[in-house]
DNA sequence: GTGAAAGCGCTAACAC
DNA sequence: GTGTTAGCGCTTTCAC
């Protein structure tokens, strides 16, 4: 095994005692600053990385956070990581990330199988079942903090960072309106979910501050993908009075109605407006391009580092609910 | 400080020794069947997780697996990361990743500072200036295996995983000569990037292979991103001899080709073939849909992942070089 | 088959 | 300001 360079080292070579050369790494002890200064160059000489091993054990606490998301193979994900990264990259720690595949199983496996005691918290995105939640709170309890974003439990007490869908959905609804489309669908996403929920209610709120009509068969549930998207407008199409604009509660099924539109020889845009939500960088290159609310993804990752990163610091540290805004972004498929 | 379940706490419950308790718990030992049970029993009763940190620290082995990629947010690499997940996930390694956003500063920051006392070994695509080979040298030296992928040195001694760019490249252009096509330009990469070479090469040899004529002009080299291909074609259009096919080194300069043939009002495919390289999910949405080269993105990464726990398993492992071949898609830009 | 003890690399009292 | 020592949780001789 490659032995690597310990503060044993250093202290031989320099003949003085370990607990100087660990004291001389760090800055708030009292050390001749001659000794400092030797202790130092030497390190740097010799290429000395400490051994977090070891400082994991003594410190009971390493520099790493674990990261548990559902996917990273689209634009939301790998830009909160990204986000995270951001900020462990930053303050200096590390990240181990873990992919779920949304397989509930696989979720409760790495769960469970978590090494909480060289952990110093978890960053997390609870998968769309998750009725796991008292193992959340046992980690919790036992001295684990988490911090939830994007989709959040709201029976957990910790801090929570989230996008705010009602508003960015309410915003979606009045552009619709703004741009003169009377009879607005809604494709949402799978029924138990918070945020579905909380995108359907913006949406059905905005018709009715403008006293449009809101028809239960205009909203129709199904998963996230384009297939689902195209399927639910396949629905909205059969109807004998069909909808002149749709909502889309993320852009795979606002990308997903626009191709079943197009195929039907609808003009998206004219006459059947289409508008998104995330602001994935395909929105921008799909023909016609497409109207979304971008979702604040880097900040939510970042943010969700912070928090965690103030909990870890700080014992009791007391929660934050953060929601970040969304913003309308327009393009050509609510242009009449 | 949250403390966690120790065997100390579980020798204790079971008036037992700790050694027994270590013993129990890993098979290779001669322990009493019975012993064994009750040690494992309390185990679980009590939810003891082994303390990584402790383990780390005695068997100079964590299982923690560095990952250093410049992106997460395209298609490619977050791919190749859940491939990489997927195998690591498997053999119980966790995977701690670093991204540098492709700045070299940040790559030789992180490399610097990578806690080589708890890490089992290293994944990296080298970003594309990259004379840091020392570093990779240096740390393979001390002891810590690295594989390659994507992006490999050449100088180096070690296990490597990449895509077949050649023939990727040669079939693509075949494809565009059986379709018809007879002035076939390259939209290129830097050209210092060693992959960047091999697809032009290949390029250049489909060409030779059926006597079609290499011009230097129709070669232009430039950035990964799209709007780098637009511009790149904007060249190729206004020479007084154009092009009537592009090979483009990725998908996404290929679609930059796209919407600036779309934008002069020429109809890809009839007239101006375009083929991109990746099969970014994209492809399949940009109008026409965008004929491709499949990289292999996934098992590239569970393959080096692979490759990478036989060099920590065995010391002296004989580097491979493996090369995945990519799949041609052919799709509406090829189509006359 | 099991226990006692040393030690992995580091930090933190406690002396001086 | 610096050295000595114990100990973090675990594994591994070495006894018995």
């Amino acid at each position: 095994m490659g032995r690597f360079v310990t503060i044993k080292d250093i202290a031989k070579k320099l003949n003085i005692s370990v607990s100087t050369v660990s004291r001389a790494m760090r800055d708030k002890y009292d050390v001749n600053q001659e000794t400092r200064e030797k202790v130092l160059a030497m390190a740097s000489e010799l290429n000395y990385r400490p051994n977090f091993n070891a400082t994991g054990l003594v410190n009971q606490s390493t520099h790493n956070i674990a990261v548990i998301l559902p996917f990273v193979t689209n634009y939301y994900f790998s830009t909160v990581i990204t986000g995270i990264q951001e900020m462990a990259y930053q303050r200096n720690y590390n990240i181990i990330l873990h992919i779920t595949n949304d397989s509930p199983e696989r979720k409760l496996s790495v769960i469970n199988n978590l090494p909480v005691s060289s952990l110093d918290g978890l960053l997390i995105s609870i998968s769309s079942d998750s009725n796991a939640y008292k193992h959340f709170q046992q980690l919790i309890d036992s001295g684990l903090p988490i911090v939830f974003f994007d989709r959040v439990p709201d029976t957990i007490r910790t801090s929570k960072v989230m996008q705010d869908d009602y508003n960015g959905a309410f915003e979606a609804v009045e552009h619709l309106i703004a741009q003169g489309y009377k009879k607005i669908a809604h494709i949402a996403g799978p029924e138990v979910l918070d945020f579905t929920q909380k995108r359907k209610q913006g949406f059905i709120d905005a018709l009715k501050k403008y006293k449009l009509p809101v028809k239960k068969k205009w909203i129709v549930h199904s998963g996230f993908s384009q297939e689902d998207g195209q399927a639910d407008v396949m629905k909205l199409l059969q109807q004998k009075d069909p909808p002149d604009a749709i909502f889309a509660v993320n852009d795979r099924k606002a990308i997903g109605a626009i191709v079943t539109l197009k195929e039907k020889g609808i003009v998206v845009g004219k006459q059947v407006g289409v508008i998104g939500f995330t602001n994935d960088p395909v929105s921008a290159i799909v023909t016609p391009t497409l109207s979304t609310i971008a979702e604040p993804a880097f900040e939510i990752g970042k943010k969700s580092a912070e928090l965690l990163l103030k909990h870890i610091g700080k014992r009791n540290f007391i929660p934050e609910d953060v929601i970040l805004p969304g913003k309308l972004i327009v393009r050509e498929s609510t242009q009449r």
